[in-house]
DNA sequence: CGCTGAATCATAATCGTTATCGGTGCCGGC
DNA sequence: GCCGGCACCGATAACGATTATGATTCAGCG
């Protein structure tokens, strides 16, 4: 289970379900989960916790800078752990696999743009979609 | 009222609420519109149209072409004509206004990410969120 | 003009998310 | 050791945006 210093750091009081779900981002083998995969898993592992519960704690998570979050097209947020590094993803728009990139020049660029035209940036969002040519890949088009 | 032959040219029947919804795209001063937006317009010009249709009608108009749909952050979907020419959008966070740019370094190297990396890209969206800083923004920074 | 499938309206349903509510458990003061 | 308060919990209702349903109307073609 994650280490409860982390969370005490936050100013958030350490309980149960905060460290079930603090643990299983640091644990799970995919980065990006939406609220609704941390529900899941949880209650796969015989977790006593609701719903509204995750939404919470991914919130607060979130507002700690514990967590970031993303919108990926279709509607659906999904977060993952913050490690201080800002980067953009790639989507594959078959198999949801996730990608990130960080590209200086594009982010030099996305700056000029808004500094030229009058505005001060907050942030930005960019998501590329696109069909990934991995093996496992379900519908991965047919090669020859 | 806009021209029949745009809709008839998309195999789409030529009716009242698709003619008024393309009018209003070609005649509003504000490009980008949510479904309620539209919704509330036509409403406004008297038109019988219910909320179910114009949804359907965007999405066909969509499908067809002839609009091209975003995702801002906070959850509407808005709606723009489909002018073929590709941009990008930076959204002030304080009065809404949704400025469309257009760096061919940025679109290269994102496409050169994406194939580094073995992906097939399909589009990407990219969305700057700032502070405007023009005059009439209703919670503009301070000047001195 | 009449047919037929497409398009429409009103409305219910859905989906992701957020708010509400009664109850639980921890903490400081006594 | 007991009490009151308060953050927290889980269940569930409510919410906003969007989509599906079902009965009715209409565009387009013969």
């Amino acid at each position: 289970m994650s280490d409860p210093k982390e969370l005490r750091s936050t100013g958030l009081k350490v309980t149960a379900p905060r460290l079930r779900v603090l643990d299983l981002f640091q644990t799970s083998a995919e980065r990006h989960l939406t609220a609704e995969d941390v529900y899941r898993r949880l209650l796969d592992e015989h977790a006593d916790i609701g719903l509204a519960t995750v939404y919470r704690v991914l919130t607060q998570f979130e507002q700690a800078g514990l967590l970031v979050r993303h919108h990926f097209e279709g509607g659906k947020a999904v977060y993952e752990l913050n490690e201080g590094k800002h980067h953009d993803h790639l989507v594959c728009l078959q198999c949801g696999k996730v990608e990130e990139f960080y590209d200086p020049e594009i982010e030099k660029r996305q700056a000029k743009i808004a500094r030229e035209r009058g505005f001060a940036i907050h942030d930005h969002s960019l998501y590329l979609y696109a069909d990934c040519l991995k093996a496992d890949c379900p519908d991965r088009p047919k090669e020859g």
